[in-house]
DNA sequence: CCGACCAAGATTGTCGACAATGTTAGCTGA
DNA sequence: TCAGCTAACATTGTCGACAATCTTGGTCGG
């Protein structure tokens, strides 16, 4: 009756800054590695492109190469490496195209994610997702573009909404596989929220049509919302 | 430069109805063997819910486990099973729940996927989706209902929009993922599409706003058909 | 000088064996 | 009879070694 172990039993989208370096006992050692290694990848601490070296990998972590190619096979499942047969594993490198198709598949899967939280979310979970955006108020006023907020904070809002919507599915694509992508895009681009007030303003709107149980609206301003970072980002990434 | 291993060189969406039995050469166990249990799996001879018994399987098909293994987390990617430390692999059951959740997404997004593919669908492509949509019409008049086009032929037509919108992310989400489980869900009650030919008219009704290139029509029209399917299934699944 | 062939090295793919954990059948005692 | 414990079994997790394939650097011939 327990979840995955992709999908962890903490309560939101990666909480952890701090990752315990050290293996987690009880735990199977390519389930450790492959945190380890989604961590690195997404992090940028293995450049993307990076070819994935078996023997290489197994003596840095300490372990064979059995549950290692596990840990690979599994990262291929969250569209982190590439694996060629009989070649290897490469880190993917995601181009612009690429960024701007999740985008397109963020707008359509959290806007229904949106409608759905209006239907679904409770009025406890509303209150927290308030919370939530005056402490991204506050990070904002503090230091205009402090790193948290501004790289995970964002996310962490998102989840929360696909979280509300009680779809599971949705929430294992999103959570589970597209999250992990933007934010290794957004550590490999360093590209912070360029437009945080706009965006948190945008937020409050969208609790707000959530609140008043109006999915229509919601869903429109989640997709105008995720439109509108696509197309910041197309115009900031043409060279 | 050549594709993965899942979304496979083929043009359509697992066209095989004949499956090649003996490995396939040049290609890894552990792929050959990801590829039968898929087949396997989703055509019901592996029961959802069995489990997955590693020795068991090795001998099945003669590999040892370190393969199988493999291919085992792979379709953990898949979500075609589910996987619990040191206890094993079982093949997912389908809830009624969580069969609506995926039309839900579906919903989202291929509505999406319709709206691209009226922007970037070449023309030839929409003719040979008119003459697919022939072939259905032929084949309901027929046999009023025979089994490859009701239960194949559907999710056929649906992938080529995916194809026609161009967006790859898309592409990998709906036809490596989500139409494996759609197909498994109709293999296993056995639900041919009741409304074929109401099926086709939409179908017809969607191209048309394909060929016109209307964006908006499309991605309406789309998510209409849809949620009309999920509407059919949740009424008749409600014991 | 350059392209093709070849061999040596390195990497990936596969296997069988052992260790760690889960499961189950049978025993014990109330 | 039945709850709880125990020990034997089965299964999963991990490892090191070997085979198959790819890569690379050098050599040869044109």
């Amino acid at each position: 009756m327990s979840k995955q172990n992709t999908v962890e039993a903490s309560d939101n989208c990666e909480p952890n800054g701090t990752k315990i370096k050290s293996f987690n006992t009880d735990k199977t050692l390519a389930a450790n590695v492959m945190d380890m290694l989604i961590t690195a990848i997404v992090k940028g601490d293995i450049p993307p492109g990076t070819k994935i070296s078996e023997p290489e990998l197994a003596r840095t972590y300490g372990i064979s190469r059995g549950p290692l190619r596990e840990a690979i096979r599994r990262l291929e499942g969250l569209r982190l490496v590439e694996l060629k047969p009989h070649v290897g594993a490469r880190v993917v490198q995601l181009s612009v195209k690429e960024l701007i198709e999740i985008y397109r598949v963020r707008e359509a899967l959290e806007g229904m994610a949106s409608r759905l939280a209006a239907e679904h979310m409770s009025q406890e979970e509303i209150d927290d997702l308030r919370n939530l955006l005056d402490r991204h108020e506050e990070s904002i006023a503090q230091l205009d573009g402090l790193s948290y907020f501004q790289k995970e904070g964002d996310l962490d809002f998102h989840f929360r909404i696909v979280k509300g919507s009680k779809n599971e599915k949705m929430l294992e694509l999103l959570g589970g596989d597209l999250y992990h992508l933007v934010r290794m895009y957004r550590y490999q681009f360093s590209v912070s929220n360029s437009r945080p007030k706009r965006a948190l303003k945008e937020h409050r709107q969208i609790v707000d049509a959530i609140e008043s149980r109006d999915p229509e609206l919601a869903e429109i301003l989640m997709r105008r919302h995720i439109s509108a970072a696509r197309l910041n980002i197309e115009q900031k990434l043409v060279e």
